[in-house]
DNA sequence: CCTACCGATCGGTAGG
DNA sequence: CCTACCGATCGGTAGG
């Protein structure tokens, strides 16, 4: 199917409509309601409801694919390290997930409804996609800039909390979107940063009373 | 309705197929299915599906706010600050997914679907519970224990990223629910912990290549 | 983009 | 816990 406007238009209405009531518990009539035609007359633009689902996710997965890959390329200079790029990637994912909260939303939380060799793929871009986080947290491990932490639990922390946006993240609210990325690089590359003595702290670490 | 064997268990098959499959995703007659009875017979035992969905979400809904409390009072001796407070509710929360990942995964993703004053109430705990993040974190920014970060953004930060345990936490797998805790306490802490000269890092970061 | 329609399935009830 | 059944709605097709 060809991307014409009016399918832009279906894709637009169904993310916020997948976003709201999920994948299932969004009828082909609540769509076409959303547009002021019948059910049956979307079908002239999609081929089934799972075509449009599959539209919204692919989009944005390639959208996160492209914002890592560009993300970390510009990080890999001389003289940026882990840090940088784990910050990058930071950035980079929480722009995406700003920039189309709604269409994040179905790619985080409805990517189980695709079906079929669509679903496959999907989870395995979607690791591909992890891999580089957990890569440049290994990264810093091993070079020492972070703490000496399991790369794949760090990794699953920072994506989630990443993703986590979606469910509270307010575009008109009093945080902009640049504001956004910078807050959670902040958080993110300290909850891996190594600092003085981080060996013990998880363990028996004990804050002085002022 | 009272709490039967029956409904226990009931509820237990509704977990797994609402986490699988989402509320809306699920029949009547795919529980009644796992349970080897018909879908009209589950009306024996339960008022509706919604009835179902609701006992999950309130019966988790109770144990993170009792875990919640208990980790606040043991962790409010003399000698502890916001630092152990908030490992604390971490620890206690990632308990709590930890113990039950199915129905978690329930409360974490199908809140949504309650409907009528039930949903009002448990958009009303939720703010509660998340309330305590917020109010640990920013008692330790005004005491200096954590960096100058937004207490709102950082609670919300933190709070995703332990329900997104439910997201690829496996209880069979290499991580117990201890080390667990114990691992996502430690991140946790350090996003937002004070480290020297944090005021200046988000910003102009740059790390010395080694 | 419409009307008319398809078989399947939905949550739930009646009455044992 | 069963059979039998209810009206409503589901995704989708035929044929303009």
């Amino acid at each position: 199917m060809v991307e014409t406007p009016r399918r832009r238009e279906i894709e637009d209405v169904a993310s916020v409509l997948f976003r709201e009531h999920g994948y299932s518990g969004t009828s082909v009539r609540d769509i076409a309601r959303a547009l002021d035609i019948r059910g049956a007359s979307l079908y002239a633009h999609v081929a089934s409801k799972q075509d449009v689902l599959w539209s919204i996710i692919d989009r944005m997965a390639s959208r996160f694919e492209i914002a890592a890959a560009d993300a970390l390329a510009a990080a890999s200079t001389p003289g940026a390290g882990p840090g940088e790029r784990l910050m990058a990637l930071v950035r980079a994912h929480v722009g995406v997930v700003a920039d189309d909260v709604g269409r994040a939303t179905v790619f985080v939380h409805e990517w189980r409804s695709v079906t079929g060799e669509r679903h496959d793929q999907i989870v395995e871009r979607r690791d591909r996609y992890e891999e580089r986080f957990r890569a440049v947290i290994a990264e810093g491990v091993a070079t020492g800039t972070f703490a000496p932490i399991d790369p794949e639990v760090a990794a699953a922390f920072t994506l989630t909390a990443l993703n986590g946006i979606v469910a509270w993240y307010q575009p008109a609210g009093r945080i902009g979107p640049t504001d956004l990325a910078d807050l959670y690089a902040d958080l993110a590359l300290h909850a891996v940063l190594a600092t003085d003595g981080r060996r013990e702290v998880p363990a028996g670490w004990r804050e002085v009373p002022a």
